[in-house]
RNA sequence: GGGGGCGUAGCUCAAUUGGUUAGAGUCCCAGAUUGUCGAUCUGGUUGUUGCGGGUUCGAGUCCCGUCGCUCCCGCCA
């Protein structure tokens, strides 16, 4: 018989009755009846009711036995009697009555219960994180990961990708997030950066024809967290391809994220083709340019209504520049709630930046509203046709520069789904935003500035960055949304060295500035580039989706705090003076506040 | 770097407008208990109310500072 087990924890049927067997696991819950001992015993794969009978020898070392220790139980499957059987319980319709008990590892009081669904204080979690990943739902999450991601492998596969590795102690990029950075003894007072992702790497495996990358890629950055941001590092599904038009992308990724979201979960899924949005629809509509579409209120422009009209605090903000946004909440009953509600709301918009809320409430067959005096018949006929208002509906206004209403709506818009519960239930809505501009105005550098990715094929190439003005140039720029997260950005990729050189001279470069800083790259490109582009879906953000889970930490293993430390690992430390000597580094640490060191639990 | 929230027993939380000895569940400890499965029953231990200062006859509660966690803004091409 094998030394620790003969079956797991979940494998025991009744149709094993009268088998002898051997099963080993963490003691999760006893029931001490004082002439009768119950175990469950887990293990990754299920629990099992060990029975102790009073007469065996080692009852009062079972009875004394603490939670997660571990043991190994020897004896006897039995069938339960009908009134016993546990039909919550795979193993419920058997017990193993215990023969011998051996314990391997004796828990000492748990800081935190490994039973329960209750969450501890996350600082404990995350530094008893092994403990804090033998609770249910933690293993879960940890487990789909690890099995979405086998899924996505198979997917990209199948789709004819090749899997590849790419340097992780690479250079750092002149352009976007902060890199993490890692000192060269052997070349004093250079350094390596971590890949903020593995973006020109893919592009240069394309100019080496191999057609069809994909890599489950670590990406280092160096900036702050979020709930959906994991600081240090996270993982994408990093998809390039060449000789492919933003459809050929779109395709891909859409059979791949609805195949892995249909087997993965039971909400209700958009299927392929997904729908597309404007980036500007978006803005408009939404006031995202990661919208929410469970939520089912559609915002509209209303500036032309205000124009002119004796609402002079609009009209005025109007002549200056500003756009106004109607947020219509219609066919629910929104007209009954009490004066209170719209308070609230017209205090959130100022937290969120605004100067008020207008507002106007149709109760019955009248108008009601601080603004709906000053608004005329015509005016008042064109706001109810475009917001189809009627009895029982309300309609807010937003009125700001066009990229603060657009924020402020939108932030509006997701209070309001789901203070009024609008959100459409157990349902993963998907969209592309596409058509991005190239170029946004920096208002306070006064000046035309990249508004994504400087390495997009702009629409319309050459002649549309010589011949337009530059906001108005879109470019071949895409993301991938679900239920209001962003899951991934992407592009077709400008593989033309003068359009790169051109592209850039608008956002203020010389060439001979490009020609420098990306000079490996532009070579490339001029030695035979294909055309090429690609998207990197965030693997963390679609287990987060697919596990319900609100925060990222959640579906990693080994997550860092918000403040970028491994609580567990105690990392960042500090490093002895030898190895600072190794690496040519002298510190020049900041005054007075002093280095707060992490302690590892002695364990 | 900035703003909001939170911090009470090992853990989850309560404590009236500032009022008497800071409570409950759980965990832990002891005892009882032969069919439980979140076992049950009896009893018990556990507190610098994050820390420091202030206001007050009196502070868990109010004020200031600080530390920690968290959410957001900035940042994330």
């Amino acid at each position: 018989m094998h030394l620790y087990r003969t079956h797991t924890c979940g494998e025991l049927r009744k149709s094993d009755d009268g088998r002898t067997a051997r099963v080993s696991g963490w003691v999760y819950r006893k029931r001490d009846h004082g002439s009768l001992l119950f175990i469950d015993l887990r293990d990754h794969y299920g629990v099992t009711q060990v029975v102790v009978r009073p007469d065996r020898s080692f009852f009062e070392e079972a009875q004394k036995l603490k939670p997660e220790s571990v043991i190994t139980v020897t004896g006897r499957v039995e069938p339960r009697t009908p009134d016993t059987v546990n039909s919550s319980l795979a193993t419920g319709e058997i017990e193993v009555v215990a023969d011998t008990l051996v314990v391997e590892s004796v828990a000492d009081t748990l800081p935190l219960q490994v039973a329960g669904e209750e969450d501890g204080p996350e600082d404990l979690r995350l530094r008893y994180r092994f403990l804090d990943l033998r609770r249910e739902r933690m293993h879960k999450n940890v487990l789909m990961r690890s099995r979405l991601v086998a899924d996505l492998r198979r997917r990209m596969t199948a789709h004819g990708f090749a899997e590849f590795q790419t340097p992780i102690l690479t250079c750092s990029s002149p352009e976007g997030a902060r890199d993490y950075l890692v000192p060269s003894r052997v070349h004093p007072g250079k350094f390596y950066a971590l890949p903020q992702a593995p973006q020109l790497f893919k592009q240069l495996l394309m100019i080496s024809g191999f057609d069809r990358y994909f890599q489950i890629a670590p990406c280092f950055r160096d900036e702050d967290a979020r709930a959906d941001r994991s600081p240090g590092e996270f993982y994408q599904l990093d998809i390039e391809m060449s000789f492919v038009t933003q459809d050929d992308v779109f395709a891909v990724v859409e059979d791949v994220i609805s195949g892995v979201f249909g087997d993965f979960s039971d909400w209700t899924c958009d299927k392929p083709p997904f729908r597309r949005l404007a980036w500007r629809e978006a803005m408009e509509k939404y006031g995202s340019d990661k919208p929410d579409l469970r939520n089912p209120i559609v915002m509209c422009d209303v500036t032309d209504i205000f124009r002119g009209s004796e609402f002079k605090a609009f009209a005025a903000a109007v002549d200056g520049g500003a756009t106004v946004r109607a947020i219509p909440v219609t066919g629910v009953g929104v007209a009954d709630k009490p004066r209170s509600f719209y308070d609230k709301l017209v205090e959130f918009a100022k937290e969120a930046g605004g100067k008020g809320l207008a507002y106007l409430v149709w109760q019955g067959d009248s108008v009601k509203g601080p603004i709906a005096k000053y608004i005329d018949q015509a005016r008042m006929a064109s706001i109810v046709e475009r917001c189809a208002a009627r009895a029982g509906d309300a309609v807010f206004f937003v009125c700001d520069k066009p990229k603060d209403a657009s924020r402020i709506s939108g932030d509006i818009r997701t209070k309001l789904g789901r203070d009024l519960e609008l959100l459409e239930p157990n349902t993963y809505r998907f969209c592309w935003v596409v058509d991005f501009p190239m170029y946004e105005f920096d208002e306070e550098e006064r000046r035309v500035v990249f508004s994504h990715n400087p390495f997009s094929m702009p629409q319309g190439g050459m002649s549309a960055l010589t011949g337009k003005d530059p906001l108005d140039v879109l470019a071949y720029q895409y993301d991938i949304v679900c239920n209001g997260v962003e899951l991934s950005s992407g592009a077709i990729r400008n593989h033309s060295p003068e359009i790169m050189l051109k592209a850039f001279e608008i956002a203020g470069y010389t060439r001979e500035e490009v020609e420098e800083k990306f000079s490996f790259l532009l070579n490339a490109f001029r030695l035979g580039a294909p055309p090429h582009g690609g998207i990197a879906p965030g693997v963390d953000r679609m287990v987060m989706l697919l596990a319900q889970e609100s925060n990222i930490r959640e579906i990693i293993a080994f997550p860092m705090n918000q403040r970028a430390q491994d609580l567990m690992m105690g990392a960042p430390s500090a490093v002895s003076e030898r190895q600072l000597r190794e690496l040519h580094i002298r510190l020049n640490l900041p005054k007075e506040k002093a280095a707060t060191t992490l302690v590892a639990p002695k364990v």
